[in-house]
DNA sequence: ACTCGGATTCTCT
DNA sequence: GAGAATCCGAGTA
C-alpha cells in the first residue's frame, strides 16, 4: 500500500535530493527518480499536493555519446530549451500541441544538456485539488489524474510561465523533488512514447504493472535493477 | 514572413 | 484505432 501523508502537516516529508544526484547522464538519473516524491506547494494553501514518480523518460543532450534526435536539446541551445543547458535539478517546462505542458528535470553539469521527462506520478495527497484542476469529478480514479506527462502538469497546475527554470532542489520552491525513503528495486525499460526519432532507444522507465503508468500496457521491455 | 510538426489528450467508432 | 483540437517554436528565406 502507498504511504499516506497528513495533508495538514507543515513539514514536507523526506529530504530534498542533492544537486549531484542530477549532475549525471539522464539515462542514469531516470530510473533512480522512480519512487521519489513530487511536491507541489500552492501559495495560500496549507497542504501541498504530493505524488510519487512512477514513469519517466530520459532525453540525451548533444554532447552525449549516443545521439538522440528526439531530444529538444539535440540541435544545441535555443531560447526554448535554454534551461536544459543550465545547472541540473531545474524544471524545463514546454508547451505542446497548443494546449498542454510537459515538465522535465535538467540533468548533467552546467553547459551540458540532458533531462528526464516526468510521464506519470501516483497521487498521494491533494487528490481533490488535482481532480478540480483536471476538470474531473472529485472522486475520479487516481490514474485519471496524473497518468500522462500533460495530465500531471494539469493536475499539479504546472505551467511554462510560472515554473520553467524553477529550481526543484530548493526548500522554498513551489515544485520540489524529495526522497522520503521509499525504495524501488527494479523497473522496466522500454522505448519512449510519442516520438518520431530514435524510437529504438530504451529510455522509458516505469514501475511494472503500476496502475498510474501511462501508455500502452504491452510494450516490450527489459527489466532493470536499481541501485 | 511563412511553413510545419509536435516528448498529448479526448472523443468518438 | 482514428481524427480533431490548437498554437508555439524552430527552421528556412
Amino acid at each position: 500500500m502507498p504511504r499516506q501523508y497528513n495533508a495538514g502537516s507543515a513539514r514536507l516529508p523526506g529530504r530534498l535530493l542533492p544537486r549531484s544526484f542530477f549532475e549525471r547522464a539522464p539515462e542514469l538519473v531516470a530510473p533512480l527518480l522512480l519512487g521519489k516524491l513530487l511536491v507541489r506547494k500552492v501559495k495560500g494553501r496549507k497542504a501541498p499536493m504530493m505524488a510519487r514518480i512512477v514513469e519517466v523518460e530520459a532525453y540525451l543532450g548533444p554532447d552525449h555519446a549516443t545521439p538522440d534526435p528526439a531530444a529538444h536539446a539535440h540541435r544545441g541551445p535555443t531560447p526554448r530549451n535554454a534551461v536544459l543547458f543550465g545547472p541540473a535539478g531545474h524544471a524545463y517546462v514546454y508547451s505542446i500541441y497548443g494546449q498542454y505542458f510537459c515538465v522535465n528535470i535538467s540533468c548533467e553539469a552546467e553547459g551540458r544538456a540532458g533531462c528526464v521527462l516526468l510521464r506519470a506520478v501516483e497521487p498521494l495527497s491533494g487528490l481533490e485539488t488535482m481532480a478540480r484542476n483536471r476538470g474531473l469529478d472529485l472522486d475520479a480514479a487516481p490514474e485519471m489524474l496524473t497518468s500522462g506527462p500533460s495530465r500531471l502538469c494539469q493536475a499539479l497546475n504546472v505551467t511554462r510561465a510560472e515554473h520553467n527554470g524553477l529550481d526543484l532542489l530548493a526548500s522554498d520552491s513551489a515544485l520540489q523533488v524529495r526522497d522520503d525513503g521509499f525504495r524501488v528495486t527494479e523497473c522496466l525499460a522500454t522505448p519512449r512514447i510519442g516520438i518520431r526519432h530514435a524510437v529504438e532507444l530504451p529510455l522509458r522507465f516505469h514501475l511494472e504493472g503500476h496502475r498510474c503508468v501511462s501508455g500502452p500496457r504491452r510494450l516490450v521491455g527489459r527489466r532493470v535493477l536499481i541501485g
